[in-house]
DNA sequence: GATGAATGAGTGTTCATTCAT
DNA sequence: TATGAATGAACACTCATTCAT
């Protein structure tokens, strides 16, 4: 099994299995054997446990802070208020694909994982001021921006969670709706 | 070691153990050390590890439910609009303290215990009822008040992650201020 | 729960059980729960596990005891030769029904309950010889009838054994039919 | 602690403590232990006691299979009817060896282990079969040579259970005379 | 007589990690 | 690079037994 991208692929199949299964259900010997390795050459690739769910982390984290710069390059560039919220319902439903991966990172973040948690911290904060930022050309008074940045972050993780619960559908269309009428 | 309310002590002790280190960090082994028990006492009162994560999960979704119906109770007794959210807001900050345990069952019931994740699900369709039939009042389009039920319980358990990550402080009070304004 | 032949009732609660289940995968507390009764009345009635083990033990071997006695009874009544295996292999079917048990006891006998196994070693001596009195109105070289004493028993343990594999179905009736052209 | 045929070793350790102690009595701590290895080490090579008790038996069952072919063949190249029971006896003797582990794999069988059953019920049949085959060059009527088949079964079953309460000295050589001058 | 609470040693099993080759 | 063998601590769970009431 020889392979020019390893580590690479070692990535998405344990990115694959705890996203299925969750961080702590997911032991080395099933992602090397996924992986059709060993776990000694996983081992190779990665140093512990840890170095590895950091890593799968770092990629999450990335392609959700590029879903929501994605929002805010839309909104610039359609310049329509309205279309914001439509994007961040939009991104949710994307997110939603990756939802129990976050979960399973947030709460891996707050118990144990130091590092984890510094990295997610830095992006929440990354978040936060690129919504800030373009959520103040429309509203003018800073105390409003910095609220509605803490509540449409807020809104995108509490969504996952129902998502995840799987109970009613939840109706995005009339969320976004809602939101465009009386918040902007 | 004989005591009354053994069960009752075995359930404070798990929660606080739990609370700290999450329920895959929490063995019955640490929970029986720190009830002062031994792993066979424990077993006679909890027949298995998820009939105790259960009892713990119950208790805390009950605890948030009352939470949810205080709110609309305070509501319905002052007639002032405004109230409801300054309530929520109140109520964040009390179960901010059951975050963290929190976090960790709503993982838990994603991830692989069904039992949980049915708990689960029936609780945030009952506070999500429970906030619609309140909305109800004021807002007259069911559309909308369906729509603000999940964007509350959104509201709700996003906060509590950015509460957890402990980066900044949230600004609750602006966040509340907000809502009053552009909501109600 | 308040009984007279509480012990009767425990003993045969329990002999159910390890029939279903065995000796080793038949707990004291099985056996108290499906008496109704407490885990401290049934070591009320019984010291400890051997002690009933030992108890449901005799009372097997004495019905199997019993079985064979009737053979040599039916045989001596009826002083016709080829009724001695009719009458043995109608008993091995009747002993089939205790077919597991009598494995079990016999396993625990060999591996580590010497009381036990003196128990069955006096049980099988007693069985011999009864046969061999009776063998001996026909067989009259001494070496032939204490051969075909062991050779009966040996015939009955091997055919329950056969039985309880439930392989194909034991064809006793032709087995008997053999025995009886053969040997008498 | 390294070795080459780590596998076997262990193989032979299991089965050495499990004829001494029985297959309940022997802990997977106990092989390990005794093979001086690691409880670690042993799950590497064994995923499971069954796993293990399963090679165990294999092993045993072909033993005995061998043993039975043996005797066939022997007849065979003598061509000497009585030469059968003769080689029948001798190799009982050299079965009593294995006797204990035999009784425990049959109590196995029957109990729980469904694998195991139906391993031992296919060697029974080919068991059966083999004798069968070979008996019916002597014994030309059909029902005759299978009841006979069923019989030697048992008679070697149930000599093992006899020799293994180590009551009396099993008369082998009494036994098999009586059988040649009876039914060949 | 009867019970429920408590115990502690033991069970099979998992798993992140190490290391010689 | 890559691997398979080895490890040992930890895990959830079982169970015969004890004992105060």
């Amino acid at each position: 099994m020889k392979q020019k991208n390893m580590k690479e692929t070692i990535l998405q199949t344990a990115t694959n299995l705890i996203t299925k299964k969750g961080i702590k259900n997911t032991s080395l010997a099933d992602i090397a054997k996924a992986s059709n390795i060993s776990k000694g050459t996983l081992y190779y690739h990665y140093s512990s446990k840890n170095d590895l769910i950091s890593d799968i982390a770092d990629i999450h984290l990335q392609a959700i802070t590029n879903a929501v710069i994605d929002c805010v390059c839309g909104i610039e560039s359609n310049n329509a208020s309205s279309n914001m919220v439509n994007l961040i319902m939009e991104k949710i439903a994307s997110i939603e694909g990756r939802g129990r991966i976050h979960m399973y990172i947030l709460c891996e973040a707050i118990t144990e994982n130091d590092t984890l948690r510094e990295s997610v911290k830095v992006k929440y904060l990354e978040w936060r001021n690129t919504l800030k930022k373009e959520i103040s050309k429309t509203i003018k008074i800073d105390k409003d921006a910095e609220a509605l940045s803490f509540l449409l972050v807020s809104i995108v993780d509490g969504l996952v969670v129902q998502g995840l619960l799987k109970s009613e559908k939840v109706p995005y269309e009339n969320i976004a709706e809602f939101l465009v009428k009386n918040w902007l």
